[in-house]
DNA sequence: TCCCGTTAAATGTTACAACAAATAACATTA
DNA sequence: TAATGTTATTTGTTGTAACATTTAACGGGA
């Protein structure tokens, strides 16, 4: 019946956090690559070598295509027949599928979300949402782009269901490669603020309906914009008036 | 103006196929165990190593660690902190959340696959559903579970959606190790086969909403009867008063 | 100039060996 | 007998080399 674990009392009150052991060196390329595709340092369409990605890490090939065909198979990138992996391109139509999923998803969490937020998670989320506003007025887009980013996914933190989490966080990151076509017209960021006043007022009536509906409208805002800008920016690529 | 691709006329009716070049070993390997989760034939908790998969399908450690690691990725297989990977386990909270979010993917595949689906593609499903009735009523269950399979991915199909019947595979291979938990206790399938005629009749008429709401019945269905299954194989494993 | 075949370079694929870490098996002691 | 320390075995990690394939560069001929 007496459990036959030893908890040596001598160890009781000191507390000692377990030994840090190093992650291997393939989830730390995998880590660094994900931070740099979530920055949106990859143009898209860019293509990654494994020999590239492992000089420039300086580790052996090994990691490298290890961490490489691992966020191909996560779908974050794009693995072609060659074998090659790529930083994937956006399509109007691939667009509008992943809109829809993200519509699905973030939803689903946001429904969640409105039920389990606690008032402390309320009053965290509505501080990033100022800070947010504070750094579009002075025009720092990429400190929006990364306050959008926390701000969403605190709420949806608040679900509790880490694994939609998870896959909420790859849509982003599939995306997060077009943020150097956004950045330079996030003036008219205003719309995207006033979807996120809809958001925090919903947490605060904890009305899960109402806030997965700002959540949707702010999903198809985005999108939108997405499609406006890559169409822009292809029929400026296709008449180059100007030789560079 | 004319486009100088030499389409060779002398090829023309010939209609060559491409050269079946053959898929790279890691992606052998990562098939077969596919197909061998789908089917249900590693136990959950099963420890899956490297070196077992190497040497059971002759291939050295690297295509092997390839394929499992890509799998884990996925989030088909589980990998812990010692590198080791699993068969998934399934948690009665882990099947709520997994049947949430199964929810909303594959009522969104309904919806979309009840706008677009063509009356060929009806028939054909009509037909499964009718050979799986059959594969029942002669307790045939491994042929029904595979019949269950065509069935909704025969409808999921048709959304268009490729990269959203491609999340929603990978949810349903995370449950079929528990496959074999089901067979057993699958006399009660009748409700079902209630449900999938429900899903028939929503097609014919073309009703998105309709089609949706059976699809989640359906699912919440499978769920509840996948917990039961669950708890009682737990409890029986509690007092195992025969010794084995 | 453009097409085509040839050659060279780059890149992905795989096996293997040496190493490190984790686990299991064993022996020892209280 | 149960806890603990020790050893052996298993298993994951990583670099390297040899190989196969793809892609780029080159050059002759129509």
């Amino acid at each position: 019946m007496n459990k036959t674990k030893s908890t040596d009392a001598s160890f009781a009150g000191l507390d000692l956090a377990p030994i840090g052991r190093s992650e291997t060196l393939g989830q730390q390329v995998r880590t660094q690559l994900g931070s740099a595709i979530m920055a949106g340092r990859f143009k898209p369409g860019q293509k990654l070598t494994i020999r590239a990605v492992a000089t420039a890490l300086d580790v052996s090939l090994t990691p490298a295509r290890e961490a490489l065909y691992n966020l191909a198979a996560e779908g974050i990138l794009e693995m072609r027949s060659n074998g090659s992996v790529y930083v994937p391109t956006l399509t109007t139509e691939r667009i509008i599928e992943l809109t829809k999923i993200r519509t699905a998803l973030e939803a689903l969490a946001a429904r969640e979300a409105a039920l389990r937020i606690t008032d402390d998670d309320i009053a965290n989320i509505s501080r990033i949402n100022d800070l947010m506003v504070k750094a579009n007025e002075r025009k720092d887009y990429a400190q929006v782009m990364e306050l959008n980013w926390e701000f969403h996914f605190a709420i949806y933190r608040a679900s509790g269901m880490n694994e939609l989490v998870r896959m909420i966080e790859k849509r982003w990151m599939m995306n997060s490669s077009y943020l150097n076509v956004i950045y330079p017209r996030f003036g008219q960021m205003d719309q995207g603020i006033n979807n996120h006043q809809m958001m925090v007022r919903a947490l605060q009536s904890r009305d899960p309906e109402r806030l997965a509906s700002a959540v949707v409208i702010d999903i198809n805002f985005a999108a939108d914009t997405l499609i406006d800008m890559i169409k822009a920016q292809q029929s400026a690529e296709r008449r180059p008036k100007v030789a560079r």
